[in-house]
DNA sequence: CACGATTCTTAGCCTAGCTAATGAGCTTGG
DNA sequence: CCAAGCTCATTAGCTAGGCTAAGAATCGTG
């Protein structure tokens, strides 16, 4: 009887490494498309955030950017001053804050949305079809294994 | 007659998309598994680039990180300090400086590798055979992608 | 209703990024 | 052959972004 857990394991290691590799070394070329604004890496990490969820209050969005509160207070108050955002006052808790894009912050997110997407999506039409096929299926397990 | 570069830019756009948020969430996960002897990011990712390298000149390695000569010099500080790199004149440029890694020095990526992988390990072991042969087919493919 | 918990902010510190400027050392054109 | 100009690394001084500690306001509960 073979040993399907050890070898499982051997595989992972090995796809591991050549996943991760593959994996920053597209981050960082992806990453290199920012000047949209002028704005910093960290608040347009933090404007996705609060684009793609709506609102959040400024724990919540510490906690999704993995940042500690006064971390996120600092963002926050740059992306207000540049009109991007909004704070509001929680309707029922006095304590908290409702964060949330103010339309040029929606505006301004969709235009680095499209301008991060270009260069792999000009590398991607630039790939066979088949390899594009194995890149969606690829892609939902990406996602599957992200969430988990 | 269809229009094969219309469908195919189509499918690049939505592949980019996707493929875009699944490698930028895996990103901050195995990001997150950091403390090695209180490295910083960007400590360790120099020392990841020299240590890929063997040896570079300041000038090499800022190149390589998408870094400002001074900001280089002073990440190598803190990393000479700790006796992970070790500086020596150029042989026939005096201007130069020669960097490389000593043997704690990779001694300590070579940990960080490891427990870098890890986390990642885990969840692609959990994974179907055929997922994970999916993945392997699709690390290919992006490092391709990714040195263009 | 008073006390503990939670939320956000302020204060103060460090690292990491930048530009401008400096000093040392190469290189080349007259 | 040497002076002018270039390149390399570093220093100085700024901003952004990260942290912990501590504070004020509010909530909730015993």
């Amino acid at each position: 009887m073979e040993l399907p857990v050890a070898t499982e394991r051997g595989a992972a290691d090995e796809l591991a490494r050549t996943l991760r590799e593959a994996i920053q070394r597209l981050n960082r070329r992806v990453r290199q498309t920012r000047p949209v604004g002028d704005l910093t890496p960290g608040q347009l990490s933090a404007l996705t955030s609060l684009q793609l969820a709506g609102a959040l209050t400024p724990r919540e969005l510490a906690d999704v950017e993995r940042v500690q509160p006064p971390t996120m207070t600092k963002i926050v108050g740059k992306l207000e001053e540049r009109g991007l955002v909004i704070r509001t006052p929680h309707p029922t808790d006095g304590r908290q804050v409702i964060l949330a894009p103010t339309e040029p912050g929606r505006a301004v997110y969709a235009q680095f949305e499209q301008l991060r997407n270009e260069w792999l999506a000009d590398q991607l039409a630039a790939l066979e079809p088949e390899d594009r096929a194995v890149l969606v299926r690829a892609a939902e397990i990406l996602q599957q294994v992200a969430r988990a």
